[in-house]
RNA sequence: GCCGGCGUGGCUCAAUCGGUAGAGCAGCUGAUUUGUAAUCAGCAGGUUGCGGGUUCAAUUCCUGUCGCCGGCUCCA
């Protein structure tokens, strides 16, 4: 039989495997680094005869999938899990296998057994992967009719398997075998375990059976799989750099932040430094909303609870809010309830109420760094990025239905300026109507249209999540992603049809008549406290010059450079900027390392020669020495500096601070 | 909330098999006047997260609780 591939023709023997054609095509190439093949465009299955494979494609061009492409480090991952699935099954017999799938760095397994998998177990199971990779067995497919399969699987006691199997769709279903181990698996694998490449178990997890938290607690194995050695240790060097940018390690050495578990779990304290660093962004961010037409509002912490009964969080949203209860003088009474607000749409709707408005007045834009508090569980919070009270940078537009989409794409243009100005890598998302909704379909197709015309028009990238809007409304999100590759939902923009209506808000349209306008709400930063956590780990510290608390340091060699030094001082923080000076009787050494530390963008150092010179020695924080430099030259310097970002489009810089 | 791990000076970490807590950095005091990532010396600092139990004796073992870390679920 004759195959093409690579352009080339073979020949090779009838009931041949795609896996003997790839050998035969490339016998005296590097087979080694080869995971799977590709058939017209599809990922081909090495361990399945290759006449199934080209049923489907009469003339075949068959080329590689080298194990370091995307899609080959999917498969020699997944087969790296099944490698470590039939490891654990061979050291314990009696765990229980559910589903081990590659995911973005990586893979996992899940098992069900007498006790939680711990680290301790790894080198055990790694050694034992070892093995069966040194026995180069091969990965056998077998389809079933699923009635077979699933006896299989009760035979072996695989009940999580059956579970699978009992939801799947398909009348014949596909089994891979390696070594003693079978699982249930649409594949592709590597032909053989001895194409696995470099591997290494990472951690731990439990894990609900099918994500679910009524479901029983499993234990999850993390590991990761590269073609070689050399990409493993970068891999895992990534991870050790991401650890030493950790926003929670940063905002300690810095000074920035901390929390204090006994009195606030969940809740920042903010010190000088990153208070400063708020402060400006917060500034920046207020002026930036007034330049586009948002005005300020500020509403209460606390609103009687029959405000959240009405807007409808007292029912849905009652186990994530604090309360306060206030004794009544005759105690025979109910004592008086407020909630501490978790949103601050209530406070804007009771703004806009405040009068009758018309259509003439719309939109209304408001905006609020608005304070909340939310009880979330215990074991989600996370630093910066996962608090229990924190700033949104909210806003409420209120508009008539026409002016939807207009508003929309302003709020898109708003997320792209930012965005840009960190440059930040961010993924847009649109959610569209869930199941459990309220609304008729024409608001809902005409605000999904509204969203989905609006980013459109603004030229962003989306994908659509179906059926993943809020119940009142469909919405668009933001993710930035971490130094770890996580992502964080930051910007949102949701339309809501149902705070309209509950707390009746209307306008008087042109003919005089009632009319009920539409909400959106956004937040576009999110919460200020995990943007800027968000912020730290992407600069690893090093913030951009406008936003670093202090600016620039000056360092004295000895006593005898402090008068110039303070004259340059007041002469830069004159020139609108954050200015310290280390008039410390210390080595200059011992001082540049601490400026160096503390990620001062601009260390001046002022010596004997600089005075007489009337400059200062610049040294940058990257380490590079710009040399002698007049203070003009150095304002101008930062003053570049700080405009730089701003320069990328949108945003406006015009403020400063000392 | 669930699964696992961990809580020792402000920070980072030690303390054999259970024998009564030790270092570096930071801080304070003094000396030193120094040229681009750590000058030297001295001093001070702890009810080992908190409660209960076992023991002659608990940082160490058991238990409860609070918190943190890694995940899961949820989410800005």
């Amino acid at each position: 039989m004759a195959v093409l591939v690579d352009g080339k023709e073979y020949n090779v023997p009838q009931g041949a495997s795609c896996s003997d054609v790839l050998k035969t095509a490339l016998s005296g190439k590097k087979f080694k680094a080869l995971a799977a093949c590709r058939l017209n465009g599809r990922p081909a299955d090495l361990s399945t005869p290759l006449d199934a494979c080209l049923a489907s494609d009469a003339a075949c061009g068959l080329e590689p999938i080298t194990a370091d492409s995307p899609e080959g480090l999917e498969i020699l991952r997944h087969s790296t899990a099944h490698v470590m699935a039939a490891a654990v099954k061979s050291l314990f017999p009696e765990a229980r296998v559910a589903i081990g799938p590659s995911i973005e760095n990586g893979f996992y397994y899940d098992f069900s057994y007498s006790r939680p998998f711990s680290t301790e177990d790894f080198e055990a199971i790694e050694a034992r992967m070892r093995e069966l990779a040194a026995r180069d067995l091969p990965f056998v497919r077998n389809e079933l009719p699923r009635d077979e399969a699933l006896r299989f699987f009760i035979g072996q006691g695989e009940s999580y398997k059956q579970a699978l199997i009992a939801d799947l769709p398909d009348e014949r279903v596909s089994l891979y075998a390696c070594g003693d181990f079978v699982d249930l698996c649409r594949g592709p694998h590597v032909p053989r375990t001895g194409l696995l490449g470099a591997f290494k178990l990472l951690s731990t997890a439990g894990a609900y059976w099918r994500g679910d938290e009524k479901n029983a607690m499993l234990s999850r194995i993390y590991g990761t799989a590269f073609a070689d050695e050399k990409a493993l240790k970068d891999y895992l060097h990534r991870l050790e750099e991401a650890k030493r940018r950790d926003h929670r390690k940063i905002g300690k050495e810095l000074d920035f932040f901390a929390f204090h578990e006994e009195a606030a779990p969940g809740m920042v304290f903010w010190h000088p430094k990153g208070m400063l660093v708020r402060t400006i962004l917060e500034d920046f961010w207020r002026r930036e909303h007034l330049r586009r037409g948002y005005e300020l509002v500020q509403g209460p912490q606390l609103l009687r609870r029959e405000l959240w009964e009405r807007s409808g969080h007292y029912d849905n949203y009652r186990e994530n809010m604090y309360f306060t209860a206030i004794k009544q003088d005759d105690e025979s009474r109910e004592p008086e309830i407020h909630g501490i607000k978790p949103m601050n749409c209530l406070s804007h709707m009771l703004i806009y109420r405040g009068r009758l408005r018309s259509y003439r007045d719309l939109p209304q834009r408001y905006f609020e760094l608005g304070v909340v508090h939310r009880h979330e569980k215990s074991g989600v919070l996370h630093g910066l990025l996962r608090v229990r009270q924190f700033t949104q940078d909210d806003a409420h537009i209120i508009c008539t239905p026409d002016q939807l989409e207009e508003e929309i794409i302003g709020v898109s243009a708003l997320v792209r300026d930012l965005m840009h100005l960190f440059d930040f890598s961010y993924k847009v998302a649109v959610s569209t109507r869930p199941e459990k909704s309220i609304g008729s379909d024409e608001d809902w197709e005409r605000a999904t249209k509204a969203l989905v015309g609006a980013i459109e028009r603004a030229g962003m990238p989306y994908t659509i999540n179906e059926g993943d809007g809020a119940f009142y409304g469909p919405k668009i999100d933001v993710r930035l992603l971490d130094s770890l590759g996580r992502e964080w939902q930051c910007s949102t923009i949701q339309c809501d049809f149902t705070l309209p209506e509950r707390f009746d808000l209307v306008y008087v349209d042109a003919n005089g008549e009632r009319r009920r306008p539409v909400m959106v709400h956004r937040a576009i930063m999110g919460s200020l406290e995990r943007f800027i956590g968000v912020l730290i780990e992407h600069y690893a510290g090093a913030l951009p010059v406008w936003l670093n608390p202090v600016q620039a340091r000056l360092l004295t060699v000895t006593d005898a450079q402090h008068p110039f030094a303070l004259e340059a001082k007041e002469a830069l923080a004159a020139g609108g900027f954050r200015v310290e000076a280390d008039l410390r009787n210390e080595k200059l050494g011992f001082k540049v390392r601490e400026a160096q530390v503390e990620k001062i963008p601009y260390i001046l150092v002022v010596g004997d020669k600089e005075v007489e010179a009337r400059g200062v020695n610049v040294r940058l924080r990257s380490g590079e020495n710009l040399g002698l430099k007049s203070l003009p030259d150095v304002i101008e310097l930062l003053r570049a500096d700080c405009q730089k970002p701003f320069k990328r489009g949108g945003m406006r810089y015009n403020f400063s601070y000392y």
